[in-house]
DNA sequence: TTGTAGGCGTTATCAG
DNA sequence: CTGATAACGCCTACAA
């Protein structure tokens, strides 16, 4: 290995004068910075991060936490968390605590001796904990706002306010909403701008997983309670419903509506194509990482959200007009269902 | 901070017994090993991972280079290599090259010094550069071979022998293969057992990109070829295939059958769900961080892949009973198109 | 069994 | 402007 000793040596410097000349610090002969750019680049000298984060006290890295990498929302975000540190010249260290809170408090221990500041995506854990976590160091939140904490989230009310206008523009009173897990904070931001917005006009039909398997539980509810329009949790749920009710033979959008949250790729390739409140994932975690930066106080940035309008969504039919669902459903593996 | 001397202050001990107290070295008395456990435990001391590398020369962490996070494949993966380094007591820093074959040298170099092992996903980098690459530490490669490298890829072969005997067992002549990115070492993998395996019987309808849209290009292609069946580079490109089939008006699986790769979340989800060869990618991650130990040579593991039959596919219908395709096919914004 | 001391590669402080 | 030199926190011969 070079180290910058080597460097200084072949240029005939003292250590310092390398050092100072790499790290392009004042104090330095032209002649000498040249020198030493030129001796490091030919020995192709690479400074050593360890050592350098043991004296400066700066790692060079950014910690992101997230419950799950092949969540697509989170992969999304993650994407971002990446890109924006490595255009700030600093690595990335993740880790997925696979949706179990209990091992957050572990994870985020782990990881922040390591980092200079901390990504948390979508924490589930309490709002003191992580006012603990934040107070050990520089932490920014994604999806989730906590007292103190910088945060970057997202304009959750005005999405819903956009999803319901939307379906209130197509004549659907009855609509539902499939909730996400309980105790989620996006989860408490949808409930709480959904019944500011509707009141009782809105069917709440509970909490659920947000995946696949909780909107297909979700979609009978939906149709027991009457409703001509969903609105989901999240884009996974969406296409839980929609797989759901497709199987029990109602048409989508001609029998109901279904309105998903993220836009999360899968949302425009399926069929029908979701009408979905985007959010923009990859910014937000791009803004978080800038929001690592020491700079003041905690910042609380709020992302705005665009419904975008696809095939999932119509206008109500005239109850006269709507099939009546199937009571049984066919075994999903069998073939002859899927046919359409 | 707390320090080990620190600890060692408050034990009563030197540092050096501190030090060989809590790696449990040999030569220390039972009572002051206790006695450095506790003060240790009460003090909330956890050693300074810079200072520990720049010492040891090992800095507890595995690198993971992926084309892109937000791939479901890619992501599979990670979530294995994470879990296995966590397991392992190391953290994992990972970079996305965002497909582009060109960074991945520079990324590569980023983090080479920071980590104690890499496991590169995909790689598309030359065999050549790979070799360079690999000679300067360990290295594990997941899905891609090269020549003295350690890696985990899948039995392809396989995986084609059994979609193909599928095919044949329905009674399909005519199957088209949908291909990859050319120069890709897996579609190279695909193409050479395919054609080994069915030869001219196989329509080959060329190279296509990945991804959803790749699959919508290859569909037009494959039904103007007469296929009865389609067998796709992966599940993405399926995906594709399957939407504009049906979106041109042909049904599936009664009038083509359609086949993917990998068995992405997304393909069990989908309507009809797809036939597909399913690969383990969180294993794969997992025995790459495992193939980073020091042992001995280069093994190249070649995990086994199991066709998963679900509802894309069928037996072939006589072809008088086939739909004849649409020509025209309406704009996918449509609402009207995709009521099924 | 224990402690002392040197060194890992950098940066930063201080005299020159 | 430059060069010794002292940290940074930890590990590990080596000596006691």
């Amino acid at each position: 290995m070079v180290t910058l000793r080597d460097v200084a040596r072949a240029a005939g410097v003292s250590l310092a004068t390398a050092s100072r000349a790499l790290s392009d610090a004042p104090h330095v002969s032209a002649t000498n910075r040249e020198q030493v750019a030129r001796a490091a680049q030919s020995l192709g000298y690479r400074p050593h991060p360890a050592a350098r984060a043991l004296t400066t006290g700066s790692t060079g890295t950014v910690g992101l936490v997230v419950p799950d990498l092949a969540n697509p929302f989170f992969a999304a975000v993650a994407k971002g968390v990446q890109a924006r540190a490595r255009e700030t010249g600093r690595e990335v260290l993740v880790a997925d605590t696979d949706e179990d809170v209990t091992v957050e408090p572990d994870v985020i221990t782990r990881l922040a001796d390591r980092v200079d500041g901390l990504v948390l995506c979508s924490p589930r854990m309490s709002a003191d904990a992580l006012g603990d976590v934040a107070s050990g160091g520089r932490v920014a939140l994604v999806n989730r706002e906590a007292p103190g904490v910088p945060s970057v989230s997202f304009d959750i009310a005005d999405g819903v306010r956009q999803a319901l206008d939307h379906l209130r523009a197509l004549g659907h009173d009855a609509v539902a909403y499939v909730g996400g897990p309980r105790g989620s904070w996006s989860d408490a931001e949808r409930r709480a701008a959904s019944s500011a917005l509707a009141g009782d006009a809105l069917l709440d039909l509970g909490s659920f997983r947000p995946t696949h398997g909780g909107g297909v539980q979700a979609a009978d509810l939906a149709l027991a309670a009457g409703a001509t329009a969903v609105l989901c949790f999240n884009d996974l749920v969406a296409l839980g419903v929609l797989a759901r009710l497709h199987a029990r033979g109602v048409a989508i959008p001609d029998d109901v509506s279904v309105v998903g949250f993220d836009d999360v790729a899968a949302a425009s390739l399926v069929t029908p194509a979701l009408t979905t409140v985007a959010v923009p994932l990859a910014r937000a975690g791009r803004e978080a990482v800038d929001l690592l930066a020491p700079g003041g106080d905690a910042p609380h940035r709020r992302l705005p959200v665009e419904l975008v309008v696809r095939s999932s969504t119509a206008p109500v039919a005239p109850a006269a007009d709507r099939r009546t669902p199937r009571t049984t459903v066919p075994r999903s593996t069998d073939p002859e269902v899927v046919i359409r």
